[in-house]
DNA sequence: TGGAGAGTGTTGTCCGAGGT
DNA sequence: ACCTCGGACAACACTCTCCA
């Protein structure tokens, strides 16, 4: 990805007096919210947990090989999504060695050191490393990790920027965040709760352009992909899939939620799923939190659109007849127009000479019995008897014509209850528990089915 | 009055839109 | 990719009308 001059200037960078990154002592640059002595106080807690230290197999070089034999296998079964697979594999299989090359020059030379010493969680160990100042911060693309220590545990976030100061500016800005991240979510936490945070970079680099090749754009991936493994920082089941499964393992830390190599894809649009069955209280509460929003955008978004129908019905618009070929028992063909507003046909008259472009259907529900009810068998006690539905549109030799539509069946009133309980904005789990009313249900799986209450 | 034909009621299934 | 929903459509059961 980079080539020597690149490569120079990095290390350059990497040793210039300014960027932050040498190993300050937190006593250099005290954060103005934190003490020495409350950070002193995390990280002796935080020292040397025995989980920080790794076997052969955990080695970051082993973990880049794990990931590679992975992704290879994977591609071969198209397992990524169609177009990130398509754009990956031949240089996969091709370029595999200058890849990872790439990958290891464009890494931090401290960063390297810190995988040698076999300490790669140890917060004390990664707090010296981090970015003092806003500014310190390089404004080239890189790779950086955001740690949010609580007094209980440390939390990693992975991310790629195309600015690492612009990036952690926007971090350190509350009115950027996006509330809707896990990451964000922890974060507001941190700074509520005055707990440390800090930032590292991992990896440093120019972005490439537009233009630049796959090659780039896959190496810069798997570089966020390998650091998001090493510090462990996905969903714990994304882990089991790409990490070793003899290294051990954080408990369930991470804050990133979607598999870098995956970027764009559809899939990562629901990452929090992988939190279901999560035991930290955090990533539960997170994930009980996007179900919640979920479903709140569905149903505002339902209530939006079924608004709109009710009051379009309830207004006589224009309605739409939709013309069916129908056979009946005797085998003969016949036309049948008819209109339709939830689960209730209404068959037009065949008589009756109507333009089909030029219906308007009022559904006229009163607050006492409809004189032109349109379900002729409806009780006093349904919601149906109130309810008339006229139909006004032009004959074809232009004359306007009205017509009060009825429906005779017992099962039309129950149809007709419940468009009524529509029309009034009841909603549909009231109606399945109210008695003579009709609904249709569809299970997860399967077929949906008719239910008459 | 009963059979043929026409029309209506009811239901199952497919499919596309729009959501995550 | 998968899920859910509503619309479209047609099959078939049933009712109505008419006329021999």
């Amino acid at each position: 990805m980079e080539d020597d001059e690149q490569q120079s200037k990095r290390t350059k960078n990497t040793n210039s007096p300014d960027h932050g990154l040498q190993n300050e002592r937190p006593s250099e640059n005290p954060e103005p919210s934190k003490t020495l002595d409350t950070v002193s106080e995390l990280l002796d807690f935080h020292d040397s947990p025995p989980h920080t230290m790794y076997t052969e197999d955990g080695h970051p070089s082993a973990i880049l090989n794990y990931i590679h034999d992975r992704l290879q296998k994977q591609l071969e079964h198209n397992g990524i999504g169609e177009r990130t697979s398509g754009k990956y594999r031949k240089l996969l299989f091709s370029k595999r060695s200058d890849i990872s090359q790439n990958m290891h020059k464009a890494l931090r030379p401290e960063v390297m050191d810190l995988f040698e010493a076999k300490e790669l969680y140890d917060i004390s160990r990664l707090y010296p490393l981090r970015i003092c100042e806003e500014a310190s911060a390089p404004s080239r693309a890189g790779i950086y990790l955001h740690a949010i220590v609580s007094p209980t545990e440390v939390r990693f976030y992975i991310g790629q920027t195309s600015s690492l100061s612009n990036r952690i500016k926007n971090h350190n800005t509350p009115s950027r965040w996006n509330s809707e991240t896990l990451h964000y979510q922890v974060l507001q936490d941190a700074r509520d709760n005055n707990w440390l945070d800090f930032f590292v970079v991992l990896a440093d680099f120019d972005m490439p352009n537009d233009q630049s090749s796959n090659e780039d754009r896959l190496t810069i991936n798997m570089l966020e992909m390998w650091m998001s493994t090493v510090f462990q920082s996905l969903p714990p089941k994304l882990l089991d899939d790409w990490l070793p499964k003899t290294v051990a393992r954080r408990s369930c830390l991470g804050l990133n939620l979607s598999l870098p190599l995956s970027q764009g894809h559809i899939d990562a649009a629901k990452e929090w799923i992988h939190f279901k069955d999560s035991k930290d209280p955090m990533l539960q509460e997170y994930y009980t939190w996007r179900v919640s929003q979920a479903l709140r955008n569905l149903e505002a978004v339902r209530f939006w659109r079924g608004n709109l129908a009710r009051q379009r019905a309830l207004h006589g618009e224009p309605a739409i007849v939709t013309t069916y070929k129908n056979t009946n028992n005797k085998g003969s063909k016949f036309v049948r127009k008819v209109i339709k507003l939830r689960d209730i046909h209404l068959t037009i008259p065949p008589t009756l000479d109507v333009d089909p472009s030029t219906a308007k259907v009022l559904y006229d529900l009163r607050t006492d019995a409809h004189p032109q009810r349109a379900a002729k068998r409806s009780l006093p006690t349904d919601p149906a008897m109130c309810l008339g539905i006229k139909l006004t549109a032009k004959t074809s030799h232009g004359t306007v014509i009205t017509h009060w539509l009825r429906a005779d069946g017992d099962k039309n009133v129950l149809r007709m209850n419940s468009l009524c309980d529509w029309l009034m904005g009841i909603p549909k789990a009231t109606t399945e528990v109210t008695p003579r009313r009709f609904y249709i249900k569809k299970p997860a799986k399967g077929r949906a089915e008719q239910f008459y209450t």
